[in-house]
DNA sequence: GTTTTTTACTTGCTTATTGCAAGTGATTCT
DNA sequence: AGAATCACTTGCAATAAGCAAGTAAAAAAC
């Protein structure tokens, strides 16, 4: 009869809901793997791995671990190879999109460096729904 | 002749855009600042020791600085008390709006907890531009 | 069919960050 | 004058991150 506590699962600092998002995700990692997974369609481990930002395999599986536990994402075995494990995101992680496409426009108006994706930033501001929309279709079209 | 290397600002780790934001606020505590100065009028020190979290002193202190040297938070003397230091949000700051409005949302959305304010969960998604005004207006009358 | 490579991880170790408790000097309140 | 409050510091223990190397199983190459 003991409770059991999932040690990948974060303990909650506070009612607040930016709080309780933050238990999630507020980590320089975690949205980094969602973006993997919802922009860029990467589905296995050595893709994750592979992100420019080079994350430590240790770290990586880590946060997938949390991710699963926290159902933002959904771990299988590959139907291709027995040796590959596929990773996808759940629609509880969908929903970040717009999170992710509002800190995507953010960037494109204070970051210097941002040239390659200005035309969407632009779009982001003039007509969100629409490529929240589109990023979920192009997910769609790859289950 | 030797350029001045800020140990406030963090180095980025590539250029993404997403990389990019969360080099500035990827992590558990600096958001949670943001939203208790675009959200809940807080401007001192003590007000933001104060929040449900329970941040320590020296986190914040280190958080604070960063906030200032990112040039999202301003710090200048209490023309009120001399002890008294203000923080208060920057442009760049107040750009954030949606990116907190979009984690209340998904909060909203998937923490069992949320009630108080899920008509403001409601609203962000029917009527999102609306309501970054309101936060936007409710600022500007504060200062 | 045996060697090589790839895959999804672990392990061990070092360094960096966080969290906690207590302290500090300068105000300001009583 | 004394106590409380202010915005922080300091010291130290605990936790997390980062790095390099290793591992077993499976698949590809030869």
């Amino acid at each position: 009869m003991n409770k059991e506590v999932n040690k990948d699962l974060p303990t909650r600092r506070s009612n607040c809901s930016v709080s309780y998002a933050l238990d999630y995700i507020g980590d320089k990692w975690t949205l980094l793997v969602l973006r993997d997974l919802l922009f860029n369609g990467k589905r296995h481990f050595r893709d994750f791995l592979a992100s420019d930002e080079n994350i430590a395999s240790n770290i990586l599986t880590q946060r997938l671990k949390q991710l699963v536990a926290a159902e933002l994402v959904l771990r299988r075995p590959d139907p291709d190879s027995r040796r590959s494990v596929i990773y996808e995101p759940t629609a509880k992680a969908v929903d970040l999109i717009p999170v992710l496409l509002e800190l995507i426009r953010w960037s494109g108006k204070y970051d210097p460096q941002f040239r390659m994706t200005a035309k969407l930033a632009r779009r982001i501001e003039e007509d969100r729904d629409a490529v929240v929309a589109e990023v979920v279709a192009r997910l769609g079209a790859k289950n």
